[in-house]
DNA sequence: TTCTAATGTAAGCAGTGTAAACATTAATGT
DNA sequence: ACATTAATGTTTACACTGCTTACATTAGAA
């Protein structure tokens, strides 16, 4: 016997969404596929978000909660480089095993995000875990740490983008890949460490 | 008078397609209205793209063949580190400039290249430029230099990224940025200059 | 000149986002 | 305890989408 009311409809809609983006691609989803998975009208969920730009932004905030839970790192002690280095590879495995919900974060999806304050928070939040942690280690002016900071997140996420690409984009693929994205992303990862090691060197000493 | 067959509606399509994608999103784009645009039939597309997707490859491949223009460099002599630079910039300057179109080349719109061979060879192009221009200047296997390359060229595609975010995400923008993708590119280019010099040089003597 | 393949059209299907009007219920103020 | 209101659900409908199928026209090869 099933009341009137949901209950918890939101929440239901927004987990719903998370994996089905994470499985299709957000391309695929539709508040109408959605609405019947949770057993309510088709247009019930326009109670609970305006747009289905405003449910992207619910699961892109869920996105940069769960990345920014990927890349912690313990602040007991003063961070050390081999732990910007983690972060980096940690970062990197999550953009790889959650292709499509990264390119929800980052991709043109939600267009703008001081319009969903959360999504906002949620994603300045992340970078700020990045940036804290990778401040100790350099010793420099705020201003100067952002700036190296933002290099590095840069290469990091442009590495994502890269590297999904060149499983795709070439016959000999540009690194020597794995079929699927989480083997690869192992695979990566042991070379990475080194270099991403070496770039990290740079960016912090110069 | 107009004839029966269009005569050149590939190409239009390719065109006008390349022009609302950049202005609107690729999301917003319609075949329909794409048709209606070149006075033809909402079916006539079909023709020439068997499905949207196919064209989404075409104008994906016509960005290619731009930013291959945007850094391309003269290779009479051997390539400087500030001539690498120049392209680090240039680069950026494309993703921002066009941004749409860059999301169309790099995001998931067109799942996989492999499908659109031409596609595949311009964007093979694109990176093959940035590896021989890039490895004049490193002195290293092919390997090395291939694994190098891809840490700079993740690095500025990161940047384009990160900094297109950056507008959007932060109330106090994590760069002094200036309103507009221009003017912004602009003003990063001359902060910009300096720190990609550092972190091409990072990456090159290391 | 005839035949065929390329290229166009018309009509229609199944699916979409979302608006508007209405139904039910939970929460709230007296 | 009860009336009122706000929250949350449903029904119906509109304009739009990608794409299929069946058919029309025409350019170019045999």
């Amino acid at each position: 016997m099933k009341s009137y009311h949901h209950g918890n409809l939101k929440q239901e809609l927004i987990d719903c969404a998370c994996k089905l983006c994470e499985r299709d691609g957000y391309t695929k989803l539709s508040i109408r596929t959605l609405a019947k998975e949770s057993g309510v009208s088709q247009t019930a969920p326009y109670r609970h978000f305006e747009t289905k730009e405003a449910l992207y932004a619910s699961v892109a905030q869920d996105g940069f909660n769960k990345l920014s839970k990927a890349i912690h790192v313990n602040v007991d002690k003063k961070v050390t480089k081999k732990q910007i280095v983690d972060m980096a590879i940690k970062y990197i495995e999550f953009g790889l095993k959650n292709a499509n919900t990264y390119d929800l974060m980052f991709g043109t999806a939600v267009g703008n995000f001081a319009e969903y304050p959360e999504l906002l928070e949620s994603a300045n939040s992340s970078y700020e875990n990045f940036r804290s942690s990778f401040s100790q280690l350099a010793n420099d002016s705020d201003e100067v740490i952002a700036f190296k900071c933002i290099t590095l997140w840069s290469m990091v996420h442009g590495l994502v983008g890269i590297l999904r690409k060149a499983q795709v984009v070439a016959d000999e693929p540009m690194i020597n890949l794995e079929a699927g994205p989480m083997s690869s992303a192992i695979l990566i990862a042991g070379n990475l460490e080194d270099h991403l090691d070496k770039v990290i060197s740079g960016i912090v000493e110069n």
